[in-house]
DNA sequence: ATAGTAACTATGATAATCATAGTGACAAGA
DNA sequence: TCTTGTCACTATGATTATCATAGTTACTAT
């Protein structure tokens, strides 16, 4: 990123929040590594960023704690990404965007009809939409609160990226 | 911006979301329309950006239909900037940006005790804290429910940023 | 010895951002 | 009329980031 004014050291919290988040490739990693991708590889192909990139933007998250690394095998050694506590609350930013991008980001019948992500409230059951409070049974909700579901049209552009990234397994 | 492989064009809601708020610029801009700085000048200056970023970042959400141009005279002929209902939706976005900021993004002590901007239920007149649901009276809040008022520290900070563009009345 | 896998790093072209300066249209005062 | 001032931008050239592509390291498996 181009050398800044010293205006990006402000008291304003949505400017310290947009210092870290204001990065399409830090939301993307973010995402994937919400929905459960750890590994450096499947990040970089399932956000569609070079290898450059997401090495510089985990080196970042791991700097600001909100990404930690750990090893999940030696020999030869092999690295995850995992989100710290730090990161994890970063939730409801996410959840944030996905609500308003169900609301306004979608043309008429692009994703079929439902949303493009589905959201349930595990302790209920019910399908919450785009809230931020169970319209079941009124609880407020947080990570691990929720288990998402694509659609059928994201689940197949997953499908998708997949084969692009390994065509031996066509 | 570079120019970008075509997963750009994805179906996931956090995906296309961060095509607009995954910029620095954007989310400061929004920032400022949200709290009531309209006018070109105004956001440059208060955002520490230059003239064309900011030029071309409210180009970008005029077309997105985020923003909206509305001219506030004529003659000359001058224009204010203002969130659209599409625009005003990305609150939540922002709300949620600003409550990780307060609890993750200071070190102790830095903003003098509180919150580096407190957030009070219009409707009850509690202070909120970074909840999304309202501790005093246990509604769910949106834009226009809240009122900000910005810490010391900030508003020091905010009235060094006018020095800095009006020497003249200093 | 060869091929494969995972996590990166290196390189050069392209594109975005920065600081700084300048433009156009008008108003207000000398 | 001439100068100064205001606001909303646009223009320019240096710097920096990103992209696509290729290569490296350290192993395992055949």
């Amino acid at each position: 990123m181009p050398r800044r004014a010293d205006l990006s050291v402000t008291f304003c919290p949505v400017g310290r929040s947009a210092e870290l988040l204001g990065d399409r490739a830090v939301l993307l990693i973010l995402r994937d590594l919400f929905v459960g991708n750890r590994r450096f590889e499947v990040i970089a192909a399932n956000t569609g960023l070079g290898p450059q990139l997401v090495s510089a933007r985990l080196k970042l998250l791991e700097r600001e704690a909100v990404v930690e690394r750990r090893a999940y095998q030696e020999r030869p050694i092999r690295y995850e990404y995992w989100l710290t506590d730090k990161g994890k609350d970063l939730f409801d930013v996410l959840y944030a965007m996905r609500g308003w991008a169900e609301r306004w980001a979608y043309r008429d019948g692009e994703t079929g009809g439902g949303p493009a992500m589905r959201y349930i409230h595990r302790a209920c059951g019910t399908d919450v939409g785009t809230a931020v409070v169970c319209p079941g049974c009124g609880a407020s909700m947080g990570y691990g609160d929720l288990k998402g579901e694509a659609s059928p049209a994201l689940k197949a552009e997953q499908v998708r990226r997949d084969r692009l990234q390994s065509p031996s397994k066509g």
